[in-house]
DNA sequence: CACGATTGATAGGTTTTCCCTATGGACCTT
DNA sequence: AAGGTCCATAGGGAAAACCTATCAATCGTG
């Protein structure tokens, strides 16, 4: 049994007619009498009555046209599914990112993703980066969005937006009153960081302060930037911090850029090398087309 | 897509091999590659991750893996159902018969064609004859038993066995010291008969006793032939029975041939003439297997 | 009642599809 | 480095599917 068969049959049953259902297939009459021979040949019965007059359906020829009409609907679905997971719109996607991420920019982009492919079930698994590279390595997450590009030779990264590092400082600060300060100006002050064994980005900053002559001195270290601004309204000093903190800022506190060369805090959309799931590069492939759209916005 | 290129599919993906996909289905390698080349194109997916070591499944390939094989069981389901109705295996059978026929030969018939078809609803609607006519016309059943082939235009007839009329008399009767008897020697009898305006079959008995040069004298009527031997055993008189009624006799009657010139009892197989219903053909077809085999027994 | 129109089946020829053999390129094994 | 294995590609021949033309049967109509 062939699935031409089965539509050509099915064309001729709901027609009552070789010629309409002909016609109806874009086809001429005689294959199409040909193929319902060949049919029933296959099944040894008869499935249609035919006078030059008329066409009835046989009881086998009843059956025939309802199996018939399921298996081409179970058909179409399966051409549907197979198609939706192949485009990436069915399916998993487990995401790594740290708090500060997530409830930043990421979430924007995750309601946008969701609208495009809302059959995707989501999880983001908040963390700190360093956990973040292990559960990719180890398959646990697809995705993580990470400050920098991890060494690892099965990650690949792209860049997801740019950001650079400014100071934050209490606005009853000294430094508070100056338009923009220079890495070096911060060697005598005590510093919030965030936790260096859990962050490439944390000793990124740290070598940044190295190269401009000083080793900050730490007066309390942290694993996610949201707390820092608290920390730093309480009196701790001053915080060497991703741009984008500002949006958990509090009244009591400024961010000042660092001029000239301030270091970088680009976040990146980072991913298994050998990923072969639809529905992560899919994402990717979405996602940096939203952010470039928005690189203005956010 | 198409049945061909799923099962192609799916050996390929149980094999996870195209040389040994294409040798299990007794195909070249070549044009293999070809059909699943076409179904990846048709759904715009990767369905198989291909190196020239190692073939793989994509996600995709494997929904498409699990709903090909569900493809296929319907497909195949189908073309068993459609064959067995086809066949006449599967469907409905309404049956009409008297009780004497029913509880007869009828019963080990219809033991015989459940083996046969076990699939098959059967349903013996037990009534006088006449009543039997009007239900094959209205398509109440597709079948009767019946003695004698009716006038009925729309009606077919297939003899289903023979029998002959013969006489019973209590035991303690005169008659019951012959050996046969002659039509013309009952004209002074009372008779127990059927009742004329229900079968066919009484008017018939009643018509050759006219040939024989009498009217019979009624001393009772009954609807139901299995009736007759109790009411002979009582006294009632003589009645013309078929030959098969000796099935439900009782100890103090006894049966005795009509010679010369016997009235014919045989038993018809009636059924319309454009039924369509390959069981209902099925059926006849082997019950007159069968009843031929058995002429000599039951 | 005869004639034209319509229906499904059949015949014959052409186009398309399908499958085969031969070969190429990549990769693994020895 | 060489040979073997695997999947992809190329080209030709066989099979199938389709088309046009025609037939036989039936229905409707003048």
């Amino acid at each position: 049994m062939d699935l031409r068969q089965v539509r050509y049959f099915i064309a001729v049953a709901e027609e009552r007619s070789f010629t309409l259902a002909a016609r109806r297939l874009h086809l001429s009459q005689p294959p199409l009498s040909q193929h319902i021979q060949a049919l029933e040949a296959e099944l040894g019965t008869q499935l249609l009555y035919r006078t030059s007059r008329k066409v009835e359906l046989t009881q086998a020829g009843e059956a025939m046209l309802l199996r018939g009409r399921a298996i081409l609907q179970q058909v179409k679905s399966a051409e549907d599914e197979v198609r939706s997971i192949g485009a990436g719109l069915i399916g998993t996607l487990d995401l790594g990112a740290t708090g500060s991420i997530l409830r930043g920019r990421l979430a924007e982009l995750l309601a946008a993703y969701r609208q495009v492919a809302p059959l995707v079930r989501m999880t983001v698994h908040e963390q700190a980066p360093a956990l973040q590279i292990a559960a990719l390595l180890n398959r646990t997450t697809n995705i993580s969005l990470i400050r920098g590009i991890p060494g690892e030779r099965d990650l690949t990264s792209k860049l997801a937006w740019r950001e650079e590092v400014v100071l934050a400082v209490s606005r009853s600060h000294r430094l508070a009153q100056r338009k923009r300060i220079a890495l070096g100006e911060l060697a005598s002050e005590d510093h919030v960081i965030l936790d260096p064994n859990s962050s490439d980005f944390a000793r990124y900053v740290q070598t940044c302060c190295v190269d401009a002559g000083f080793l900050p001195k730490v007066s309390q270290q942290v694993v996610d930037a949201q707390s820092i601004p608290s920390l730093i309204a309480a009196g701790f000093g001053v915080a060497l911090v991703p741009q984008s903190i500002a949006r958990f800022t509090t009244a009591d506190i400024v961010f000042r850029p660092i001029r000239p060369s301030p270091p970088a805090a680009d976040v990146f959309l980072v991913f298994r090398e050998d990923e072969t799931s639809m529905v992560v590069h899919n994402f990717i492939k979405l996602a940096l087309r939203y952010l470039s759209q928005r690189k203005r916005l956010g």
